[in-house]
DNA sequence: CTGTTAGCGCTTTCAC
DNA sequence: GTGAAAGCGCTAACAG
């Protein structure tokens, strides 16, 4: 079991009678065949259900036609979906997706990253954790990396990434539009530069608007549902309650939306509230849960090309590395409404 | 770019001024090897960052520590939790996964085992998609397949799933427990196994307890929200609508949810609800959404396992595959009420 | 257009 | 305990 396929080139070649680079030629059309060989070569191939090894051609060529994805949590159901963007185009592109969870944990994201190079992948998609060192990692190789989604430190990376800074300032406009002066804020843990930027474009909106933002309408920190919970909690709590709450993820909203439910509060109509992240549910609570979406299958997809492009040109060492920006998209429904 | 890694065994022998034989036995502690000379190579495999070339190892040994995962929509919430079990247990023991979509389609899954199998992998977990034929395609090659979730029309092969029968009969004694008799289902694709069994578990609940099933409260097919919302407004549109509603799958769950709301029907006052899969957002829907929920953990985990030991001893032909069944659990929140 | 040949980087007998 | 040497299955010069 697990055994090699039971033929290889030479049983093919030996079959056809012809030699094993008649059947390479063949099978990569590197070099034209004359008609007849070729048709003895595809006749021997199909009769012996002969199967390229993959491995001993990565090991001449140098190239494994595979790319890794590490993701810090694939129940995240953000990555999901930028995952099968990935595998999409890749498996188009005739690339294996090798993928690996980092558990948010740094550690674990190293050593992933070095069994990927270990197996020779042709490049990497990265949506790294908290405290990355990546990057230091990745500088002593050469091999292409994108990061998606969440950028490193030191942002000087090949990336794709939703432009958080618009989609903060989306979300906020909209609020702001609808009379809302008083808006809290669920903002995330700011070591993420989605949630870190998503709060740069909240406070670009409300400074546009010549609206402060108060401390106490301002929370940070974690990202579970319990701290939205508790951060709505202390939201509401206040002498005076902001009338919008802005939540940085989905989870964080969850909170939210529970802490409103056991105060009693009822959406739209004493509060509205808004998302970061679309999903199928989002729209089916009731009310519908008005959100900015990011289009995860673009991350994925143009993640892939972008990778793909870097390994078959590689860029030379003082090229600046391209950052890509997706657009977020405001999806209104229901759990916003005029002040 | 994409290059092989700088240093082979033998830069990092010369070195050490041993042989690359040493190297590799120091590697892989597969003979004893004098202190001072493993010294030597530790050493010098630090002194040049050196990183063994997996590719060219598997092309050696046969053996690729790769393991391939097939499924037909990561997007579906319940595979990333299944795919993470399977990651985690991979990675503690030394596997990379592999991972391919089928998107529900049997062409693209065919060619997904077609390429794992030429990338050598050492075995496949799968769930494969509606009339699948991968058994077919499996039985030529000599590679261990476990099947995940969906069982292919010829159960004969080695699975581990929720024990979809007792689940569905889990879920109506519940509700037969409150004393419910006009209990309706929407029993999603019949080409499923989970589907069809939990229908089965469903009809002997039933026969247990007494009760007919109406022909016009059983419905099948498809498995969208869509399909969930009509579904939903026929039960509930008829002379005398069930008092309760057990949803197959989690997307006619939602559909059923949404037909209920355009109705103003109260849950759980007039209809209790409950569906297969649990997922976050379900205990955050106001009421808490009762679900039997499938310990998705552990099916990943377990089929790794499985699958593990058949990679290290492969079974003669003629032992009988093993059906591994992970029980499902019974979470009461309040859509569902006495009756 | 076709075959011969020399490895890719590693593991593994097999002598020493 | 250690090294020399032979490939794993394939591709890519190169010579014919």
């Amino acid at each position: 079991m697990a055994e090699r396929a039971k033929y290889t080139m030479r049983d093919v070649a030996r079959l056809a009678g012809v030699s094993t680079s008649t059947v390479s030629a063949v099978i990569n059309e590197s070099v034209v065949v004359s008609p007849k060989r070729k048709e003895r070569v595809l006749a021997a191939m199909s009769a012996l259900d002969y199967q390229p090894d993959a491995i001993a051609r990565s090991l001449k060529t140098g190239r494994s036609n595979a790319i890794g994805v590490i993701v810090p949590d694939i129940t995240n159901a953000f990555y999901p979906e930028v995952i099968r963007g990935v595998e999409v185009a890749a498996q188009a592109a005739g690339y294996s997706v090798l993928l690996c969870d980092s558990s948010e944990d740094r550690a674990i994201e190293e050593r992933h990253l070095t069994a990927l190079f270990s197996r020779r992948v042709d490049g990497v998609i990265l949506a790294c954790c908290v405290n990355s060192r990546a990057t230091e990692q990745i500088a002593r190789r050469n091999i292409p990396v994108i990061f998606i989604d969440r950028l490193p430190p030191s942002r000087a990376v090949y990336s794709v990434c939703t432009d958080n800074v618009a989609a903060g300032q989306l979300a906020a406009e909209h609020l702001l539009g609808l009379g809302h002066k008083r808006i809290g804020m669920l903002a995330g843990h700011m070591g993420l530069s989605p949630h870190h930027d998503r709060l740069e474009g909240f406070r670009k909106a409300m400074q546009e608007a010549h609206l402060p933002i108060l401390d106490e309408y301002l929370i940070a920190g974690n990202v579970q549902v319990e701290d939205g919970v508790e951060a709505g909690h202390r939201l509401l709590g206040l002498p005076t309650p902001p009338t919008a709450i802005l939540a940085s993820n989905n989870k964080l909203l969850l909170g939210v939306l529970q802490a409103v439910e056991e105060r009693n509060i009822s959406i739209p109509k004493d509060l509205s509230v808004l998302g970061f992240d679309d999903y199928l549910w989002n729209m089916h609570f009731s009310p519908g849960l008005t959100a900015v979406a990011q289009l995860t299958g673009d991350i994925g997809r143009k993640s892939f090309e972008l990778l793909h492009q870097l390994i078959q040109n590689p860029p030379t060492d003082d090229t600046a590395p391209t950052h890509m920006l997706i657009p977020a998209e405001l999806r209104i429904r229901n759990s916003t409404a005029r002040r």
